[in-house]
DNA sequence: CAAGGGCCCTGCACGC
DNA sequence: TGCGTGCAGGGCCCTT
């Protein structure tokens, strides 16, 4: 479960070994995985170099010199890059070839992901980017302006931080974190939270992105970041995947909710729900 | 329009 | 042991 931290450090990780490799053939096993058409995915990217690798929110973006694709990883989506072919699985559902005789592999158990082309410079006119919200780990963030355009929700709090058009960035761990260093319940909703308070969230959820970012995100259930990378914040989880645990803070057990259709973890005595 | 539910997909943890 | 069932979830799409 990628999220931005995990997003990032794939980022770096891939960075170091593409840049400057020319891809030279395509392979790709199962095509549900790219947006539109795999011949002319496979036309435009042949002979493409990779120039750089950006991100935002959770997607990776590999810039090549007239294209760029667009990559989401969603649950389990990992990239590889291999010597030789020899070990590949049921689950390595695009290769690329490289022109230095290794091969970027995709790997995705539940064949979730996505990969989607764009003329470069054009990112931000998909639909799939151009609805997205301010990174979470931008420091220069206008909150008052994504206060103003939510402040009146129903939803929960919980709601809010995943969705990715408000502010991009966060997933179901991160959130989790974030709601208990920010001592609030999950179910509380938007409009009984002030603009202080709402801030003193997003800092909350900074501070958490922060953390993870350099410790390389969280490696949990069978997630690796990629290239055999483990983060370890997980060492840091103070609730996510903690049900029946003590918490840190107060030794109240942990419990496990179900909010805004995902499993939700958190300390009943820590975090309260919250009213204007 | 906002909000919520189903869907995609597979592996794994269960219960019998 | 082996089968069936339910669960996990990000984003898209459809319904209410």
């Amino acid at each position: 479960m990628p999220e931005l931290p995990e997003v990032e450090t794939v980022k770096r990780t891939l960075k170091q070994y593409l840049v400057g490799r020319k891809i030279i053939d395509i392979k790709i096993n199962y095509d549900k995985i790219i947006k539109y058409d795999n011949k002319r995915f496979i036309d435009n990217l042949v002979n493409q170099t990779f120039n750089d690798i950006d991100r935002y929110g959770k997607y990776l973006i590999f810039k090549f010199n007239d294209y760029s694709l667009i990559s989401h990883l969603r649950m389990e989506g990992k990239y590889f890059l291999q010597n030789d072919l020899k070990h590949l699985t049921k689950h390595d559902h695009i290769i690329f070839s490289l022109d230095n005789n290794q091969y970027l592999t995709y790997h995705d158990v539940r064949k979730f992901g996505t990969m989607e082309l764009t003329k470069k410079g054009q990112e931000f006119r998909l639909d799939s980017l151009k609805k997205l919200g301010p990174e979470i780990n931008n420091p220069n963030i206008d909150l008052s302006k994504v206060y103003n355009s939510i402040k009146h929700s129903n939803r929960s709090i919980k709601a809010i931080l995943l969705d990715q058009t408000v502010i991009t960035g966060l997933g179901n761990i991160y959130v989790d974190e974030t709601l208990f260093k920010a001592k609030i319940h999950p179910e509380t909703n938007m409009n009984e939270l002030s603009f202080e308070r709402f801030k003193s969230i997003i800092f909350s959820a900074q501070k958490v992105v922060e953390k993870a970012i350099k410790l390389g995100g969280t490696t949990i259930r069978s997630y690796q970041s990629s290239m055999g990378v483990d983060g370890r914040f997980q060492n840091e989880l103070n609730v996510h995947t903690l049900v029946g645990k003590e918490c840190s803070v107060c030794n109240s057990i942990i419990k496990k909710i179900r909010v805004a259709g995902r499993g939700t973890y958190f300390c009943p005595n820590c975090q309260k729900k919250e009213s204007l």
